[in-house]
DNA sequence: AGCACGATTAACT
DNA sequence: GTTAATCGTGCTC
């Protein structure tokens, strides 16, 4: 049976400046598949990391083989690990060549929760997918699932179209975690949210 | 080979 | 509000 051409985000949305795809995502549903069953979250909040200017960004340090797979086509997952025990989830953007990714940092959980619930190892869903971390952990995301690509049909983690939001519905802030990073990319209005939505992290 | 740091979270006081 | 957990990565020696 071959799938509906539109049930995954196409690459043309994700080939786009990375400020607009990271809007355009919240409201989105993340799918992973995880053996036959689908665990599903629909974006509530998502930041943009746009390039080997924007000192928060990864590829700060240019190409190296954890950044490497920002340097290639749209569409491919960006995972890697950090704080020695997180991982956390990106989708690459923009075209070939120039390193930039949205990191998905918060889900409303939608299909899957027991499962969810499962490798979280908790009750309730108000904290299941409340932040970056929790999120990949809450859909079994790790080093594998590293540079995989959302557009294809055999991958086991893409992105289904959502409903269209208002603009009056979706905030916008300063990036959160950035510790050091030094002005004007500390401040850069580069993370959307969903307003007053219980799900998106603090 | 050694070091400082991190796009965080949970468990504290 | 504060802090420990815990290790890959990129940089310096």
């Amino acid at each position: 049976m071959r799938s509906d051409p539109l049930t995954r985000l196409p690459r043309s949305f994700f080939s786009r400046r990375t400020d607009l795809v990271a809007r355009d995502l919240l409201g989105c549903l993340l799918v992973r598949e995880l053996d036959g069953t689908r665990l599903a979250g629909r974006i509530v909040e998502a930041e943009a990391y746009i390039g080997e200017e924007d000192l928060a960004c990864h590829a700060k340090a240019g190409r190296t083989r954890r950044t490497d797979v920002m340097y290639g086509p749209p569409g491919f997952s960006y995972v890697y690990f950090t704080y020695g025990m997180h991982w956390m989830l990106n989708v690459v953007t923009e075209k070939k060549s120039f390193p930039a990714a949205v990191l998905i940092r918060a889900l409303e959980p939608v299909e899957g929760i027991e499962i969810m619930c499962s490798l979280r190892g908790m009750n309730g869903i108000s904290l299941l997918c409340k932040g970056p971390a929790r999120l990949t952990q809450a859909m079994a995301i790790r080093k594998a699932e590293n540079s995989l690509d959302f557009c294809q049909k055999a991958s086991s983690l893409w992105i289904e179209p959502g409903i269209k939001l208002r603009a009056t519905e979706i905030a916008i802030s300063a990036r959160i975690g950035l510790g050091n990073t030094p002005e004007p990319w500390f401040s850069k209005p580069w993370r959307f949210y969903l307003k007053e939505n219980p799900f998106v992290s603090k």
